[in-house]
DNA sequence: GAGAGTTTTGTTAGCGCTAACAATACCGTG
DNA sequence: CACGGTATTGTTAGCGCTAACAAAACTCTC
């Protein structure tokens, strides 16, 4: 630290200069070009890490026109769902040489979302994941011209953007095909905001798991994912277990997310119904917690991780060839049986 | 469109061509210099519409020596409560222009969060704040030189690094106090794991509330945050009131989050105690669903929009005079009182 | 309507890096 | 040891922008 006033960061012409080489050379090594002799190779890296120098990103992104940086858009970030899902993201993007720019949505309409894409457009991305999980935002994005490639994450397959879903479809088969499996007559259905993707798809699930049965569909109720709108829908549920007659009545149910399955429970027990012996129910999404509400949650697991290491692939793809066909990826889940659905004492 | 191959994206150079003017007067309608001709500004302006064109952000980092890119490395994102403050901060940062990188570690260790720095000043970040709840992290943090000013967010106060927290001592005393002005004789405590920092204040606001109130202290239990370790506790918890003499058994708890509070209902009930009548049950963070608990949660919320602003506002203004004193902003948490430590019947 | 000031605009240099090309150094061969 | 070839290194240009300075163009005044 001698030298005064010296406090601007080293530069490659610097460690040039100390390593008697051209910056060029210095450029090389960094690079692991080959064509460099191992001596030389040596002397540069010495001199890197004693002069601490770090490349600067901005002068390479200008002359390789790569900014190394990808976007994520995502809304709900503070749910269980999407906030694994970033993260699963993040780490494959790490992986890869990305930096992850992680912009919240706060709001779900198209004007955020534009400026969402714009503001990640003007720090120059080479790419976007959109988690668009709700039908408004996949219809905004269609609209939207991005300056750069983009990949959804639940967002649907019938689009010209290539994409990375949980099969819902599946997920919801599985639940109802179980319950039915149990023996119960018919299944009801909390389902999520119909405009969500997952809460059609869930929605579609349940259906033809009946269908397929050939039982009863009875009326499906609904909510906006919240333990609130659940607690309002497992009030309705337990009017008509009380009040419908004993054909008909709901003995098992399937509630679209494990949020409201958790407000479902509550009203349940609030009206003096017992789970699963009066009413089986079963969620989505195995939360960490859900091993523990009472009783313990019958539900549907996902995979993150794979999700988010299947986005960013999907996406460096697409930057690498931006007109290849779109590409969708569907990911199976996994259902995981617990005592809200059956063994009524428990653990 | 008709312009042949001209694919790549219009430049500065180009718009001026257009417009009729230099490329500095481009720049300087864009930076919102005063002196250009109100006419030159306009006609200007429609040519960057006209062309689409946008400013390169490379190009200008490097001759300003300017991201305006701040990292964020934080662990646990799909907690609640980090996700939530995540989410504030990025809110905060492009409220003044900034992207944010975000880092998530999956493991606490001093490598982790080395390389999460690296990788930030790697794409020259400006700056960043680190969510350090961990003693680990915060030591480590103060090992690890990073080149570029640093915030903490819930990482206490006893540092040289400025920071933004929550006032959990506080929080936890007045958890503590509503328990005892309820009639409590005592109040038990399931603390965290005792090197989050979060949890020692919490531990400690509990512990000075009982001492002021001049009443015995009970062993304090713990557990590492999650529901399972709650219900473990509460396992405990059910035994104590089982077994000790009316006197010194269990009528009142503490519980570090609401995550185990969860936890440690669920062994309650299953131990057939009733909530709040044979044991009141109080947590912590007010999670979206704690109203939906069986029975609701009595708990503490903190305002996590206000501690992104907070953070990302310590952050540019260190930034701007990196040379300041450090400073700490602590932001009071608000105590929600619901029926798990009162009104039995509930809502 | 010339001179001094004030706007407004243009010109030049250079941020730190990589790509392309040019120039050496080194190797084995006959 | 001169030759062609290959391995290694150096030189030059330029990515697209802002800062600093230089030059016009427009104001006023008297």
């Amino acid at each position: 630290m001698s030298e005064a006033a010296d406090r601007r960061a080293p530069t490659m012409a610097d460690v040039a200069k100390v390593a008697g080489v051209s910056h060029q050379t210095v450029s090389r090594v960094l690079s692991d070009h080959p064509n460099v002799r191992e001596s030389t190779r040596i002397r540069v890296r010495e001199v890197i890490a004693e002069l601490g120098y770090r490349p600067n990103p901005a002068a390479r992104a200008l002359v390789t026109k790569r900014s190394r940086t990808l976007g994520v858009v995502a809304a709900n970030t503070t749910l269980y769902g999407p906030a694994s899902i970033l993260a699963g993201l993040e780490h494959a993007a790490r992986d890869q040489g990305y930096l992850v720019a992680a912009v919240s949505l706060d709001e779900l309409s198209e004007t955020a979302l534009r400026k969402a894409l714009e503001h990640l457009a003007a720090w120059g991305v080479e790419g976007a994941v959109v988690m668009t999980p709700h039908e408004r935002t996949v219809t905004a994005l269609l609209r939207l011209a991005a300056p750069f490639p983009i990949v959804t994450v639940e967002g649907g397959h019938d689009l010209d953007v290539p994409g990375v879903a949980l099969d819902q479809y599946a997920g919801a088969r599985m639940v109802t095909e179980h319950l039915l499996s149990l023996g119960h007559s018919s299944v009801w259905h909390v389902a999520g905001p119909r405009q969500w993707l997952e809460a059609e798809g869930r929605y579609q699930g349940w259906r033809a798991a009946l269908d397929d049965a050939g039982v009863p569909v009875p009326q499906s109720l609904s909510g906006d994912w919240s333990a609130a709108s659940g607690y309002q829908a497992g009030k309705l549920l337990a009017a008509a277990h009380a009040s419908l007659d004993e054909a008909s009545k709901p003995t098992a149910v399937f509630v679209a997310n494990d949020h409201m399955a958790l407000g479902v429970l509550r009203a349940l027990r609030e009206a003096g119904l017992r789970v699963p012996e009066d009413l089986a129910v079963a969620g989505f999404d195995d939360l960490p917690e859900s091993d523990y509400f009472v009783p313990p949650l019958t539900t549907v697991r996902q995979d993150f991780a794979a999700i988010g290491r299947a986005g960013v692939g999907l996406l460096l793809q697409r930057i690498e060839a931006p007109s290849a066909a779109p590409v969708h990826t569907t990911l199976m889940p996994e259902l995981v049986v617990r005592s809200s659905t059956g063994a009524p004492a428990g653990r």
